[in-house]
DNA sequence: GAAACAATGACAACCGATTGCCAAATGTTG
DNA sequence: CAACATTTGGCAATCGGTTGTCATTGTTTC
């Protein structure tokens, strides 16, 4: 019984298909990849002994020789934290669009670990996008000098950007906080190295101070839940109505935490939290925060870094995408406690 | 001014190494991969030199050329499901302490999408690590034969397996709501061409036999909160008392159905979920649900398949891995209903 | 019908490592 | 000091493609 022709179990190569064809190897490479430049019926007989041995191109080989990996590295500080989900599923389903391949690393809050990520990619991956760097601006930078690199929530002059707006959106709660009569605001403070964090309480800082109400910083604070119970117990202390957190794991954690105490939100204390992440809407009560489209913040990114790697066509890549913020109201925000 | 022999931006190479300490390349490779088969004075000249150069060696160049990777892919069907997030991390650190990289896959539920990844990857990874894999036992096992593969929550003879155990937790279920006097029970299925469900399913049933209790099977449901709704509502058609769900999603999906219907729980209808997700803790009631070391499952898929790529030393790696599972019961089970 | 031109495809170098093979250098022993 | 065993390290082929160069073929034009 005769063996198949593609029944040997290792992967076709394009000398495969030349050797079938009785043609070079180089005119198998063009036929599959600049097809004009061979001849059609040469193209056809090529194609179809590819089809046949169900040849795939070896990306490593590729990479190799093309200089090109077709591969983007994604950068999250922390896989488990849900904001990032929607983001990876973003940047996922956009690169895959595009024909690439999604490199995944989890720098796990280390800026060492990001700095090292980067010059492993810098070989292995076309460009990065880097989430919520812990980097310095120059160290920032100087990366983006070997390596196309699009940030997301990290504003770096002469880096493409794609920012969140929640600074604009912390005065809608504020405003929404004011309206229920609350006076007296806490936020708490993410990770000190979070530009993201920073921004917003520059702008809560500036919206407070705008409209007369006392607003003051506490934590830092991790973003995790089991944080949330440090926050809690500081927001209680402070003395504050109500809080706006740097982001929803905190502000669940929160919720957690004055729940055991038998603090009652929103009766005795309102939580704002940031992002609108799974479970936002779910808990117990609903958590008010702010929302944002947070899968195309990664499509976009994704779109800036392609542009920037193909230059080829129209419209010059904008530097810089700023995604729109907006309030959502929930359960856990309710009207200032009258003043015992 | 004389510019830094590390100024070249362009990232150094073995030949560079060799240029600047008078050796062959291969010397350096030898020297960098097989440190006894070189001159300890020689290989101390090179270490320098590479530490100066701050090289790091061409993964698709050593790819290309020794036929590892050194990546492994890790294939999960819906990347935003937070089942998977530990799954991910728990893979992601294993991979990382052992030097691999992780390349993780979204297959979109799709055994199509799935069949094609795995067909990608057998090129551009050691080996793959499936989760609740759609394919047929024997797609599963013809991939099988062409890279090393381990399966999670996918049972097939030939295919190392990490399985967790939820069919036993779902014993330890029914006896708790049997012990709170529920005695029509639904359960409400996940895909049907998911393994775990229908195993899950079976289980059920057996037990349910054995204590004389009523069960039945409804949905399917997607493993999506959103299919919660539908699910509460055949739940309360079909008049039982309590539900146990294929996965937290579906469970979270019904609590929140369930109170806009103003069905109470646990006083009306008590609700039992599976796997322990990221906000089965803090919804609304929380949940009780059948909990397991997912992180840990990861970790173990990673060190069996590890084992099988490196076959070298001690004890012959396990085929098949059983993760324990318990039930944690919170605040959405209770007592049944009096008859009315 | 010859010259000019375009289309086509073969050859070979190259990307950055690994690795088998062999020669040179070193050390040991009688 | 010769003969032998053992390191040590260089040469060159190889992995699977891409790409520049060039010879050949076929077509068009005058």
């Amino acid at each position: 019984m005769a063996m198949q022709a593609a029944g040997t179990d290792r992967p076709a190569t394009i000398h495969d298909i030349a050797a079938m064809c009785g043609v070079a190897a180089s005119t198998v490479s063009r036929a599959l990849s600049t097809p004009d430049r061979v001849n059609i019926r040469t193209r056809a007989r090529i194609e179809a002994a590819a089809a046949q041995l169900s040849y795939t191109p070896n990306s490593q080989a590729k990479a190799l020789s093309s200089g090109r990996t077709g591969a983007v590295g994604v950068l999250v500080p922390d896989i488990t934290n849900p904001f990032y989900f929607d983001l990876i599923r973003g940047t996922q389903l956009q690169l895959k669009a595009a024909g690439y391949t999604q490199l995944l690393v989890d720098t796990e809050e280390s800026d060492e670990v990001e700095a090292s990520s980067m010059e492993q990619l810098r070989k292995s991956a076309d460009g990065i996008i880097v989430t919520a760097s812990r980097l310095s601006d120059e160290a920032l930078l100087a990366a983006a000098a070997k390596i196309p690199i699009v940030t997301i929530n990290r504003d770096v002059a002469g880096v493409p950007a794609v920012v969140i707006d929640t600074p604009s959106a912390t005065s809608q709660a504020l405003d929404h906080l004011i309206s229920l009569g609350h006076t007296h605001v806490a936020y708490m403070a993410g990770p000190l190295t979070s530009q993201s964090s920073t921004r917003r309480w520059t702008a809560l800082e500036a919206a407070a101070e705008e409209r007369g109400v006392d607003v003051r910083r506490l934590g830092p604070f991790a973003p995790k839940t089991q944080s949330g119970a440090a926050a809690a117990d500081a927001a209680v202390h402070s003395g504050v109505t109500a809080c706006i957190a740097f982001n929803d794991l905190i502000a669940i954690g929160m919720l957690q935490r004055l729940r055991e105490r038998g603090i009652r939100v929103p009766e005795d204390m309102s939580v704002v939290g940031c992002d609108d992440i799974f479970g936002a809407d779910f808990c117990n009560p609903p958590l008010t925060t702010m929302a944002s489209p947070i899968e195309q913040a990664g499509r976009v990114a994704v779109s800036m870094l392609l542009a920037q790697l193909n230059p080829l066509a129209g419209g010059g890549s904008r530097s810089r995408s700023l995604m729109p913020t907006h309030l959502t109201v929930r359960g856990s925000t309710g009207p200032a406690p009258a003043v015992s």
